[in-house]
This record gives C-alpha cells, sequence and structure tokens, in this order.
RNA sequence: GCGCGGUUAGCUCAGUGGUAGAGCACUACCUUGACACGGUAGGGGUCAGAGGUUCGAACCCUCUACCGCGCACCA
C-alpha cells in the first residue's frame, strides 16, 4: 500500500523505456506475496496522458518468473523481449511494439518519448516516472546483453515476420552419431551434437539481405487482388500438387496452413501464402498472372550448404535418375568430412539431416574436427581485426609445402593453434633439408641405380636389388627405424593424429635417417673427388664408382645405394600428403617414377601404393630379427661418447685424432670405417690386447673400450668432473629402480614384464656405472 | 547456472599408468665431403595446487585456482 491508499507494485526493471509496451505484469503463481493479485488490474505509468482504462494491465501468474529475483514481479513487454514474447504468446497478451525499426520510439511510445533514441527515451522514461512519483529507486546494475559485432551496439530484440523450418530426420541423425555408424574426432563433440539435436528449435531460414535463393513463397493479398483472382489461385495450387508444397490461408486475421489438397473456402480470403517448387515456371507465371508476387526474403545460405554432400555430386531430388549417377552411387556416402567446430550446428548436424531427407542415408562417415588457428594472443583470426596472415605472401616466402607441412605438425587433434610463422620457418627447412638429401643420393650416381626386381622386394616396388648378405650393420638399423615408421605414420593416420604422423616423419627423416644413416654411409660411398658438372650422365655405374676415391668395394656400394633408394622411395611416399610438391618433383626427379605402372607411381606419386610395413618374410630374407639394429645402436653410442670425449678435453674439433678401440668382441673393418668417420678421427685402431697408460681418457660401452691416447695431457680435470656428474645420475637412477625393486609390493603384484624390464634397467644402468667408473680411474691416475 | 577444453622446459606444444619429450629460443664449438634453411655437444622441468586410488600417477578419481570456448540466462 502506497501513502495514497492504493497497492503499488515495484518492479525492478533495466529497460524503463519499454514500460509503454508493456501489455502486463507477471508473478509466480506460487507467490504467495502476491496471490491475491493476479487476475487484477494494475496502471502501467507510461505513457502519462493515456485514458485510464487504457492504462490498465492485467497481473498475470507465469511459472518463468523467479520470485527470488528483484521484487518477483515482472513487466512483460512482448514486442521487446523473447522470455516476454513467449509469455505474452502462453497467456493471449496483446503486443505493443513501440519502436520503429531505426532504433527510436514511435508515437505508441507516447508523446515524451516518440521520436527519441531508445537510450534517450530511456532517461527521459526515468524523468517521467521520477514527475509522477512512480519512481522508487535508481541504482546502477550490470547485466549481460547481446552486443552487434558489426555495429558494436546492444541488440534490440523486435518482431518481425520470418519463415522458419522444422528440422527433417532429426531422429535418425541422432541416432547414426550416438551408435558409432558415424564418428567425430576427437569424438567429444559428439556430446555437443547430441545436446543440440536433443533441444533442437525451428530453423529460421529467411533473411533480409540483397542476395541469396529467394524463398520459395509467392503471396497475394486482398489489396492487390481480388477475390476472384484468390479463388483462382487456390483451384491452380490445387491442381498443381506436387509441384504446389503447401500453401496458407488467411481469414479473419488467423492463418491456416494446409497441404496442397485443401478446396473447401468459405469465407472472405485476406491473404494467401503458397510455398512452390521453384522449378515450376508455368505456376510461378500463373500466379504472378494472379498478382502474386514473391516473398522479397532469400534463404539463410546454410539452405544451399546442407545439400553440398550430394548437391556437389550431381543430385536432382530425383530418385530414379539419382540412383543412377556414377559420382553419387561411388562417393555417396563419402569417408570423410572435414570442418571447423564452430560450425558443427550450422553445417554439419544440417547436411547430417538433409542426407537422411534428401539421399536415404547419412552423408559420411567420419568427421574430423580441426583446430581453429587463431593468433599469438589466442584471437580467431578475423577480416576485421587484420590479425590473418596472407597464405600466399607465406606460400611466396616459404612454400605452400613448408606451410602445410609447419601447419599440421603443430595442430594436435581438436586443439586449437596459436599461429606462429617460425612453424612455416620450420617447414621451409624441412623441405630444404628434403631437397638436400635427396640431392646427396644423386651426387653419388648420375644415372641413378638400374631398376631391378629383387626377390626380397615387394612385387611392383621399383628398388634396384637389394643383396641381404651385403647389408652393414647400418643398414639393418635403418631398415628397421624405417619399418617402424611405416607402422607409427599409418597408425597416426588412422587415427586422424596428423601431428603425430609429422613428427615421426621428423625423426625418422631427419635424426634417424640424415643424421646417422646417411652420415654412417658416407663410408662405404667414399668421397667423391671430381666434380659431375659437364660429365656426361649416360655414364655406367662403374665409371661412375670411379670417382670416389676411397678403396670402397663397388659391390658393397651398389647394395648401399640401393638401400638408400629404398628408404627414399618409402619416405617421399610417407611425406607425400604433407608435402605434395616436393615430393611430386623429387618422385621424377629421382627417377622413382621409371618404368612404374601408370597407376603404381608412373605418372604421379599421388598413385603409388602405400609404404606397409615389412612382413615376417620380408624381414627374415633381410636378415632383421628384433636384434638386428643392436650393433648399429652401440656404434652410434659409442660415437657420441667419444665425440664427447673430444669436446669434455677442449680438443680442437677440426683437429683429427686418432683413437684406439679395445673391442668386445668380433668386429669388422667396415664398423671400423663408420667409426672413423662419424669420429672425425684420422685412425682407429683396434687393439684387442691393449694396456691403455694410466691417465687415458676412454669411453665404454658394450661394443667395446674406446680410448683418446695422448690426449690426456691436456685437460683431464673437465673430464674428470663431467664423469663425476654423469655418475651421480647414473647412481640417482640406479636408486630409483633399486628402490622399486627392494618393495615386494612391487616386485610380488606387477606384471612379469615389467618386472623384467625393471631388472634390465637396473643391470643396464649398473654397467653404465662400471664403466664411467672405470673411465673416471683411469684418468685419476 | 550447465557443459567442454586447457594449465608440462624461457616460448609454442606433444605425451592414457611403468626411465619426462619435440620444435623454437639459449650456451659453446664447427664453413666437413647434401644441407649454416646446416652440423656436434650442452644447459634448462616439484608436469597449476591439494587430497585420493595404485606396488607405481603428468596420465585415473575428487576438490580448488586460473585461462579459453559453447549453451542457457541476463525483469
Amino acid at each position: 500500500p502506497g501513502p495514497d491508499g492504493k497497492i503499488w507494485l515495484t518492479i525492478a526493471t533495466t529497460r524503463p523505456e519499454t514500460i509503454p509496451g508493456d501489455t502486463a505484469v507477471a508473478v509466480n503463481p506460487k507467490d504467495t506475496r502476491y496471490t491475491h493479485l493476479i487476475g487484477k488490474h494494475i496502471i502501467r505509468p507510461l505513457p502519462i496522458h493515456l485514458p485510464h482504462e487504457k492504462k490498465l494491465i492485467p497481473i498475470i501468474a507465469d511459472e518463468h518468473v523467479d520470485f527470488e529475483f528483484g521484487t518477483g514481479v515482472l513487466k512483460v513487454t512482448p514486442a521487446h523481449d523473447q522470455a516476454d514474447f513467449d509469455i505474452g504468446q502462453r497467456h493471449k497478451l496483446p503486443i505493443v511494439d513501440i519502436m520503429n525499426p531505426d532504433g527510436t520510439m514511435n508515437e505508441l511510445a507516447g508523446e515524451s518519448l516518440a521520436g527519441l533514441d531508445r537510450f534517450e527515451a530511456r532517461a527521459v522514461a526515468v524523468e517521467r516516472l521520477k514527475e509522477i512519483g512512480a519512481l522508487v529507486e535508481e541504482k546502477p546494475y550490470e547485466n549481460n546483453v547481446g552486443f552487434s559485432q558489426r555495429a558494436d551496439v546492444p541488440i534490440e530484440p523486435r518482431l518481425s515476420e520470418q519463415w522458419f523450418l522444422k528440422y527433417p530426420s532429426v531422429q535418425p541423425s541422432m541416432a547414426c552419431v550416438a551408435d558409432g555408424r558415424m564418428k567425430f574426432h576427437p569424438d567429444r563433440w559428439a556430446k555437443v551434437y547430441d545436446h543440440w539435436l536433443t533441444n533442437i528449435q525451428d530453423w529460421c531460414i529467411s533473411r533480409q539481405l540483397w542476395w541469396g535463393h529467394r524463398v520459395p513463397v509467392w503471396v497475394a493479398d486482398e489489396t492487390r487482388a481480388s477475390q476472384g483472382q484468390l479463388l483462382e489461385a487456390l483451384e491452380i495450387l490445387r491442381k498443381a500438387n506436387p509441384k504446389t508444397v503447401g500453401f496458407a490461408v488467411i481469414q479473419s486475421g488467423t492463418r491456416t496452413l494446409h497441404g496442397p489438397n485443401w478446396t473447401s473456402v468459405d469465407k472472405h480470403i485476406q491473404a494467401i501464402e503458397a510455398c512452390i517448387d521453384p522449378s515450376a515456371t508455368n505456376l510461378m507465371n500463373d500466379l504472378e498472372g494472379l498478382n502474386f508476387t514473391q516473398d522479397p526474403d532469400v534463404l539463410d545460405t546454410w539452405c544451399s550448404s546442407w545439400l553440398w554432400p550430394f548437391a556437389t555430386m550431381g543430385w536432382t531430388g530425383d530418385k530414379a535418375h539419382d540412383s543412377n549417377t556414377p559420382t553419387l552411387r561411388a562417393f555417396y556416402p563419402t569417408t570423410d568430412l572435414v570442418t571447423g567446430p564452430d560450425i558443427i550446428f550450422f553445417w554439419v548436424a544440417r547436411m547430417i539431416m538433409a542426407g537422411y531427407e534428401y539421399m536415404g542415408d547419412l552423408p559420411f562417415r567420419n568427421v574430423y574436427f580441426t583446430g581453429i588457428i587463431r593468433d599469438k594472443q589466442g584471437r580467431k583470426m578475423s577480416k576485421t581485426l587484420g590479425n590473418s596472415p596472407d597464405p600466399l605472401e607465406l606460400i611466396a616466402k616459404y612454400g605452400a609445402d613448408a606451410l602445410r607441412f609447419g601447419t599440421m605438425r603443430s595442430a594436435p587433434l581438436g586443439q586449437d593453434v596459436l599461429f606462429d610463422e617460425k612453424d612455416v620457418e620450420l617447414g621451409r627447412n624441412f623441405c630444404n633439408k628434403l631437397w638436400n638429401a635427396c640431392r646427396f643420393r644423386q651426387m653419388q650416381s648420375s644415372a641413378g641405380v638400374p631398376p631391378a626386381s629383387a626377390s626380397g622386394v615387394p612385387p611392383g616396388d621399383f628398388e634396384a636389388e637389394i643383396h641381404p648378405d651385403l647389408l652393414t650393420s647400418d643398414d639393418k638399423w635403418i631398415l628397421l627405424r624405417l619399418d617402424q615408421a611405416i607402422r607409427e605414420i599409418t597408425t597416426a593416420f588412422a587415427e586422424y593424429k596428423f601431428n603425430e604422423a609429422t613428427a615421426t616423419l621428423y625423426r625418422f627423416f631427419w635424426s634417424e635417417y640424415c643424421d646417422w644413416y646417411v652420415e654412417a654411409s658416407k663410408a662405404a660411398l667414399g668421397r667423391f673427388v671430381e666434380p659431375l658438372k659437364g660429365e656426361n650422365v649416360k655414364s655406367d655405374s662403374d665409371s661412375t664408382i670411379q670417382r670416389f676415391n676411397d678403396s670402397t668395394s663397388p659391390k658393397l656400394r651398389a647394395n648401399k645405394l640401393a638401400v638408400i633408394d629404398f628408404v627414399l622411395g618409402n619416405l617421399l611416399r610417407l611425406f607425400h600428403p604433407f608435402l605434395p610438391f616436393i615430393t611430386e618433383e623429387l618422385w621424377h626427379g629421382m627417377g622413382f617414377s621409371k618404368d612404374m605402372p601408370a597407376d603404381r607411381g608412373g605418372q604421379s606419386i599421388m598413385f603409388a601404393p602405400w609404404p606397409k610395413p615389412l612382413t615376417g618374410d620380408e624381414k627374415s630374407y633381410f636378415g632383421l630379427d628384433d636384434t638386428a639394429d643392436q650393433v648399429a645402436a652401440a656404434k652410434y653410442e659409442l660415437v657420441t661418447m667419444g665425440r664427447n670425449l673430444r669436446r669434455e678435453l677442449k680438443l680442437d674439433p677440426a683437429k683429427k685424432l686418432k683413437f684406439i678401440l679395445k673391442p668386445s668382441g668380433e668386429l669388422p673393418a667396415a664398423e671400423i670405417e663408420v667409426l672413423k668417420l662419424l669420429l672425425n678421427a684420422e685412425a682407429i685402431d683396434v687393439v684387442s690386447t691393449y694396456a691403455p697408460p694410466k691417465g687415458t681418457p676412454s669411453a665404454s660401452n658394450p661394443l667395446g673400450d674406446l680410448y683418446l691416447p695422448l690426449a690426456g695431457l691436456i685437460d683431464m680435470q673437465a673430464e674428470r668432473t663431467r664423469l663425476q656428474k654423469e655418475i651421480a645420475k647414473v647412481d640417482a637412477e640406479i636408486e630409483k629402480v633399486r628402490q622399486k625393486l627392494a618393495n615386494p609390493n612391487f616386485t610380488q603384484k606387477v606384471p612379469a614384464k615389467v618386472l623384467e624390464e625393471h631388472q634390465q634397467r637396473l643391470s643396464d644402468w649398473q654397467n653404465k656405472k662400471a664403466q664411467l667408473q672405470a673411465s673416471l680411474d683411469a684418468l685419476s691416475g
């Protein structure tokens, strides 16, 4: 009750300017404070100058009202708020639109507000309320309002007439993802998809834009067409079925939807809206002859996009015809859709529904959601911000393959990517490395190794014959590493983990192939002495080999090249999805396409078969058992240790040093050659009985003991310090494993395999420590 | 409010229960014979925090903090 004895209801609002548009006041039916008022009327304060009876609006009860929010009383403005509109529909409230399309108030807002901008009107409305004593309190309040991205102003909900589409085939669309016939990668998006479809709302398909497909609706009303014309139109529409999809007849202010067969007309027709097949030109002309016009709205852009999976393959909508369209038959449903998760509702879900509706089947079996590339601050790329790099510029600067590889390498499944030009630079460096690695191979023999079919090489492959008996430990090692890489990459592809595939390619090509295998192979390939330039490239392989001055065996050399070709041939194919251009170029340039059938790589690397892991038979043919890579691995470890010695002793890196090796077992001369080359040694003397003088720096591993005599005079303190640090590290590892093994819980519960692994690790570390300790003792003279 | 991601080396990020990884950046050295867009050797991490499960946790569970996204709401 107020001072005047009347009952007042206090309402909290952030939109006082919309009071003239209020057509009710709502309370929650369970709110005991107000139940006695439900059904009564209340005086709306604005506009001020209005007859009393026009100010009266009902007090209604609606569950939507949260009685703990504000005062528990809600002003209902159906024309300017979505939720209020819904309340209005439930209670059949009148709708009073008090604004013009440009955001200014119209005459229904009352004379003091009319013509004002909505924000000016807000202030004026408050003044008016104050004047008439209706304002209780004014206080700052923060809420969330949607802003227009383009105009950067609060969005004004506004009534308008639009066309809506009831989504078709919702159930099968949900089911195919739920039951796994269609898979999302990563699969967490399936949940988002399901949630959206569960709560799906009709699709507003009309847009007020200048261009697009026009809404296929023709309309006429009584101001343009006579009753006779309208009745005639109804007859035409009825006969034109099925070109008539449906129509609405408006009579006595009520719109009634009808299928094409409706006939009875017993009342005055105000308007007809007819949806017809846009290809029905005659029908369209007939209607236009009866003063019908096409609705000016155009369709939402996704109305064409959702047809994409079949519209791109010659779909006509005529089932008999489409079932004989070769492209559709071959590729619908297709295997993969690649897209961004931001359009999962706009596009993906709708394509699935359209697929079921128009094709009777799902459109694709997998959906791969890429990450979104953002700028360094994590913002989406946008034209407005201008933070998007120009791909063409990047391609000009680094190359298309570089952009592709660098980006894929930095994009894990399902994660957004912060764009960094450094990634593209890395791609460029990578391509350069690949190019040079191939160049190295070509410099070894200008004519390439003649292709030949080898019994051990998979049929259809093109590599020169590899003789298993001529394989060195390095060859076996790289073949096993290649086999491993093929397995990893194939798995990564199957799991849509493309960045893992690039990581494996990087490791295999750069670290394993270039850094170790190619370097080691130089021992067998010998040193190139004459420039290739100007020479007759047709020279046969014997004369080619003579350009290498070391006493390398031509047979071993040819075999080595065959291995290199085998590896490179596989490598290029593995790389091709990421580096399409450079691999194609190299494929032909290196001669891999020669003598290949056109559909197996002769024409393009694109048709070359995807590399397969070695079979058991191939492995045994090449002598690749599980331990075949151990000699090379130990050799490379010893090389690293030897390089360490050199560095720790601060020896001139350019200086050729003499090492002495005391091998643990048999070691072919070729292995010593490799060691010598990789260590940049002047010589390696193999002395099985070597007794090093006290103070000789050394390194040991399963392959043997490596000594660096005469160097002991230089800087042994540094080496001692390094060894001590190393031993401390190893001690820590030993301690960790020892503690685990000492725990009876561990030894009893753990699987045998893990237990063995730990025991092996302990003994490995202990050996390592013994070797380090021996080296240290030797130094301590 | 509900849901989904994320938090690991200086930076950007991999890593689904058993020895903490990559690229870049950094340090030192090297114009070597495919490549300096390169090579060799290094330094650098309480895996956001707390609790739990486990013989064992970066990883599984619970909670917290912070960052980001989506949906709903926003009188």
